[in-house]
DNA sequence: CCAAAAGTGTTAGAGATACACCCATGG
DNA sequence: CCATGGGTGTATCTCTAACACTTTTGG
């Protein structure tokens, strides 16, 4: 039993975690298993413990209750509307999180009846204010897309172009021009091709990539900006 | 007294409030009058009461502070180290607030010895991590600005297009031409020249413009961007 | 008439866009 | 040999950046 002179909010996280299933956009899902809301879907998350980190805290819940490490995460925003918990007051700091869904298989757990990806287009009903967190986390996915280099994130260590760009259409929802595409990722100077090409393909082999996370840091120190 | 079954953090919000006062870049501090930091200086902010929204508990500490109400405030991000705090956990959602500091006086209050605005480069030691959070909501302004056109909030109701470029050039740090300035700012379509000019100037008097409000929002709901 | 800031256009260069065909591979 | 996607260059246009003088007003 904890006790204090002033009432204290509970605090959670919540995340909206991203990832590229060929032509489709997919957010990672569970299943709650307690009250409220027991049985409908949500963004993964959970309690802040007293003495973690933040940004700990959301990458422990996403282990216990997906199964998910090793990600990409960064803070999106905190939802803290009083009523948005029916339990409690309950803030939530929600972070934005991307990851290549073939490189990280779900298993449920904790909490969590089960673990899902599931289309963005084609979402069930959502516990809480998940909604609005995941609309907020889709429109900054997309404007982030555009000047930074987050993309390849959703990618594999080794890729081709026309992966990238079809990642790049799929989250944009537009088509690109090839040859124009082709030139401004590689102007970036942050993709460096391999002594590789694709196999098992039956066409021809395409050249493979892989983005070069130091040079990034480094051209990020000192400002930077690319835009698609 | 309030007791809970897990232990719940403390939450606070901190205010970064900015204001232009001719050449340099302000911002809002207030004198801590209760321990722990007792004396030093630090964003205002406070306690996050059980009932209140967190952007209304930004208002209420702020005007309760600083006397500074009506005011353009955006969530900036949330703070938590375990021991930024040597009280107790404590997890802060910082915003972000630009005001026109000449319709904004301040007067201390709660807690604060006193309020007063400090040239950003010439600032005293901070209390608790507050250094941290304000270089994040100064790079924050910087960069929205670019592409935003938050600026108007530093300006009164009617300006001249000298005092926007002003604006413009203490807060990057750098030289903007004039003329293309001009053009820049208006081909936005989002400032309507008034119908008056400057009065008690030694010069040539400089027509007067407001800022549409109503006309970026529009702008805003179907996509919209500018560039500086 | 002098000081101070307001106001105004043009040109050159860089970057963005539009666009279509040949190549390599596996089946 | 055919189907599939891989790979490549150029011309046009638009947007940006650089740049200097005349006008108005008050003192």
């Amino acid at each position: 039993m904890y006790s204090y002179k002033y009432p204290h909010p509970a605090v959670t996280v919540d995340c909206a975690v991203f990832g590229l299933d060929d032509g489709d956009l997919k957010v990672l899902l569970i299943q709650r298993d307690l009250e409220p809301f027991a049985g409908s879907w949500a963004l993964p998350g959970g309690f802040v413990k007293l003495e973690e980190d933040l940004e700990a805290s959301a990458r422990r819940e996403l282990e216990e209750e997906t199964g998910v490490t090793d990600l990409y995460l960064e803070q999106l925003a905190t939802f803290g509307a009083p009523d948005r918990d029916p339990r409690e007051r309950v803030i939530t700091v929600a972070y934005l999180s991307i990851v290549n869904l073939f490189d990280h298989p779900v298993t449920a757990a904790t909490d969590a009846r089960k673990a899902a990806w599931f289309p963005v287009d084609a979402l069930p009903r959502l516990a809480f204010d998940h909604e609005d967190i995941l609309d907020l986390a889709l429109a900054r996915l997309r404007s982030k897309l555009r000047w930074q280099p987050l993309g390849f994130e959703f990618l594999p260590e080794k890729f081709t172009l026309t992966q990238v760009q079809r990642l790049y259409e799929t989250i944009l929802g537009e088509a690109l021009d090839k040859r124009n595409f082709r030139k401004k990722i590689l102007s970036t100077g942050l993709l460096v091709p391999l002594e590789e090409v694709e196999t098992d393909v039956a066409h021809r082999a395409a050249q493979l990539y892989r983005f070069d996370r130091k040079e990034y840091a480094r051209l990020q120190k000192k400002g930077y900006g690319f835009e698609i």
